[in-house]
RNA sequence: GUGGCCGUAGUUCAACGGUAGAGCCCCAGAUUGUGAUUCUGGUUGUUGCGGGUUCGAGUCCCGUCGGUCACCCCA
């Protein structure tokens, strides 16, 4: 028998990588909190049809369906945004607006695997729904490159490009362009830093343009243009204009955009594009068969590439291990140098545990040396002895190596004082 | 979906077409007066899988699965 491996573009997640993911997942929470936002869930496995409805059937496929023994054709999501578009329509009515929503979950989409991206990924997803004001997408973006600095990424190390949709669709009316041209121009824009000039400019002929065109065009749509006017007003007050830089071939692919759209880009590592989203205000009305007509913005920012980048980034790579040594360690260790003790011990243990010191132990006999290695393979703090001393414990600071001893009654208060003092050890720098 | 590179011990990697090896990890023991050292010993492989060429294949060829990178796409 061959060993079964993870599926395709799946990825198991040891303690080492899952204490990253929860570290990401904490940042994200902690910052959505922070502005206001509530979390919400939706479910992992959806009727296709959600999906159809939204992107149309050639996305199909890239979804990971199937058809259940009901004869249910369903798959699984590869993106939150039409659950939370059929949530938030369907019970518009209960919530004050502007509804500030935020999810943490896993999504799917059959691809291939690359670097940055994986068939499995968790999306943090923001989205402020019922206001169509500049200020939502404002809020949006701050809270993007909040995101991004509560992780320890600085404005060398990352900028926000920033576009309109609307902007394109004046262009194209002054060039009386049809709105049936605006996917196959928008996919030209999309390419235009990538693809060879020749190549463009033939396929911008076919619709009745020509580079030079766009290219005046685009250099025309900086910051100045009326488009952002709000939003860089908005921002600057927030003193957080500076990480954002207007690009005009920003334009988030096929999907349901219809104003600002923006991406979270490294500035370093030529990485995929950390985060996107922008205003999407028709969806709502499409998802809903048009009884809700809500205004939405959101962005989404995927864990995979993100990682990417924190490992590359040394301010990050340094919150990072921080966050990952806090989680991986033990503030003590029980050692039980003298067998006969070891009821006491265990009492002590939880006792300790009780008091909410987390505290690891030995579960059979074995000698001190390997309990002291045992304890610094843990990262503990301290070492609590229980040898021929007792009722007299020992209390040794692994990292300080000075010790002292207390009687086991004063033992738990003993500790916790001990804790509340600042470490003293060699600097993680 | 297309193409490049790669698959050898738990892991990182060696091995000219000629008997599959090392470091690390892990486990046990010794020493270190109740800790970071040192020493000794030990487990582990149908060389991803299946075919082919050859006297002989980890090595060359084909297929397949997986990994990785790029293209396509990127909701």
């Amino acid at each position: 028998m061959e060993p079964i491996q993870t599926v395709k573009g799946f990825r198991d997640f040891f303690p080492e990588e899952c204490a990253v993911r929860n570290y990401i997942f904490d940042t994200w929470r902690s910052v959505a909190r922070r502005y206001g936002f509530m979390e919400y869930e939706g479910p992992v496995l959806e009727n296709t049809d959600l999906f159809r409805k939204k992107s149309g059937d050639e996305i199909t496929s890239q979804l990971f369906c199937f058809t259940t023994q009901g004869k249910d054709d369903v798959s699984l999501r590869p993106e939150v945004t039409p659950s939370l578009a059929r949530m938030a329509t369907a019970r518009q009515r209960d919530f004050k607006k502007p509804i500030k929503w935020f999810q943490i979950g896993s999504c799917f989409r059959y691809e291939a695997p690359q670097a940055g991206r994986t068939r499995e990924f968790v999306q943090f997803n923001a989205d402020i729904l019922g206001d169509a004001s500049p200020a939502t997408d404002a809020e949006l973006i701050a809270m993007a490159i909040d995101v991004m600095r509560e992780f320890g990424v600085s404005s060398e190390d990352f900028e926000i490009r920033l576009s309109n949709r609307e902007i394109w669709n004046g262009f194209l009316a002054q060039f009386n362009i049809t709105a049936e041209h605006t996917p196959t121009f928008l996919q030209i824009i999309d390419k235009i830093e990538r693809a060879r000039s020749e190549e463009t400019e033939k396929k911008l002929n076919g619709i009745g343009l020509t580079l030079a065109d766009v290219r005046t065009f685009m250099a025309s749509a900086d910051e100045n243009h009326p488009a952002f006017a709000a939003l860089r007003e908005n921002l600057t007050a927030r003193g957080i204009w500076q990480h954002v830089r207007i690009d005009a071939t920003i334009v988030r692919g096929l999907a349901y955009y219809t104003g600002t759209v923006f991406e979270v880009f490294d500035r370093k590592h030529g990485l995929r594009a950390v985060a996107g989203g922008g205003r999407y205000d028709k969806l709502c009305s499409l998802m809903s068969d048009g009884k809700v007509d809500m205004p939405a913005a959101g962005f989404a920012m995927g864990d995979v590439v993100l990682k990417l980048l924190l490992e590359k980034t040394p301010g990050a790579q340094m919150k990072l291990t921080c966050a990952l040594l806090a989680a991986s360690s033990i503030d003590a260790y029980v050692v039980v140098v003298d067998e006969a003790q070891r009821p006491h011990a265990l009492a002590a243990v939880q006792a300790l545990r009780a008091a909410g010191i987390r505290i690891d132990y030995s579960f059979g006999a074995q000698k001190a040396g390997k309990q002291f290695q045992a304890a610094e393979d843990r990262k503990a703090r301290f070492a609590i002895v229980f040898g021929a001393e007792y009722p007299e414990v020992v209390i040794k600071n692994l990292l300080a190596r000075s010790q002292s001893s207390v009687p086991v009654t004063g033992l738990v208060e003993e500790v916790q004082r001990l804790l509340a003092e600042p470490a003293i050890g060699p600097l993680i720098a």
